[in-house]
DNA sequence: GTCGGGTTTCCTGTTT
DNA sequence: AAAACAGGAAACCCGA
């Protein structure tokens, strides 16, 4: 039952948002703010918890779903530059989240303030959101002269990979959300091993929001990548090692 | 609407 | 015996 992130099922409808409600009772009503099946209490998703009690796997999510709801580009955004808790995120300045993201920074600096001022009545009405998001967008280009390309200056390490082989390679590369998962075993070949098979598939069925993820069928969709040379075989159990045609993973050309 | 890429799901058989 | 590997087949999802 993890369909949670699109907009429809997690955000509260606009019924719901009063702007006098506080936080406590915004972010404590379990029927808009669920906290799924598979999740602790400590385990929460970002939206049951204020932006200043926020872990660092709250920030994570609240990037991604950023990224996703408002197509930022997740390669502006510098992962270790928000490698933070909320409380930190909250006294960031805007300078910092644009040293962070770029021009997408300008964005999640906005977006921030107005989950922090509004609550999620900031969400109410997303196509309104979204332009909200939108003439934002087009102002601060225009003050700015920032074009789009500059973010990519900022760290490759992409949040929100699409594609199963660019989250593990992404993992990979991110050792704050690792959690000893993913490691080298060859860092030059681009050899790696899956340390934590079931956690590898949990965690891809979050990114997908598929509950019913399983080592097994991601295996089957890593074997996919031998055909195009995404990956290439190792022998060994749990081993595998990018191929020709993936990028992105050598140490000297990030 | 449809087409294709990238999975996801299911399966049977094999290997470690 | 259990977990992982292998790969065919079909379904599914989503962006173009």
């Amino acid at each position: 039952m993890l369909d949670s992130v699109t907009h429809s099922t997690f955000l509260p409808n606009a019924s719901f948002c009063d702007p006098l409600m506080s936080w406590t009772d915004l972010f404590s009503n379990e029927e808009y703010y669920p906290v799924f099946e598979h999740q602790t209490a400590c385990d929460s998703y970002w939206t049951s918890v204020h932006p200043e009690y926020w872990t660092k796997r709250h920030v994570w999510e609240w990037l991604q779903f950023c990224c996703d709801q408002y197509k930022l580009d997740a390669n502006c955004i510098s992962f270790c530059h928000f490698n933070v808790s909320g409380l930190q995120l909250c006294s960031m300045t805007q300078e910092e989240f644009v040293e962070a993201a770029g021009i997408c920074g300008e964005y999640l600096y906005f977006i921030l303030q107005n989950i922090r001022t509004q609550g999620y009545s900031f969400f109410n009405d997303a196509e309104e959101t979204k332009a909200t998001i939108k003439d934002y967008a087009d102002s601060s280009c225009l003050k700015t002269g920032i074009k789009s390309q500059d973010c990519h200056t900022h760290s490759r390490t992409s949040l929100q990979s699409s594609h199963l082989w660019e989250f593990v390679r992404d993992l990979l590369l991110s050792p704050e959300e690792n959690c000893g998962i993913l490691e080298w075993e060859d860092r030059e070949q681009g050899i790696f091993r899956v340390v934590k098979s079931e956690a590898l598939a949990k965690m891809w069925g979050q990114r997908k929001k598929n509950d019913r993820m399983t080592y097994e069928k991601l295996s089957r969709a890593l074997r996919y990548y031998y055909k195009t040379g995404i990956l290439e075989r190792v022998d060994r159990r749990l081993v595998y090692k990018f191929g020709k045609n993936a990028h992105g993973w050598q140490e000297d050309k990030l």
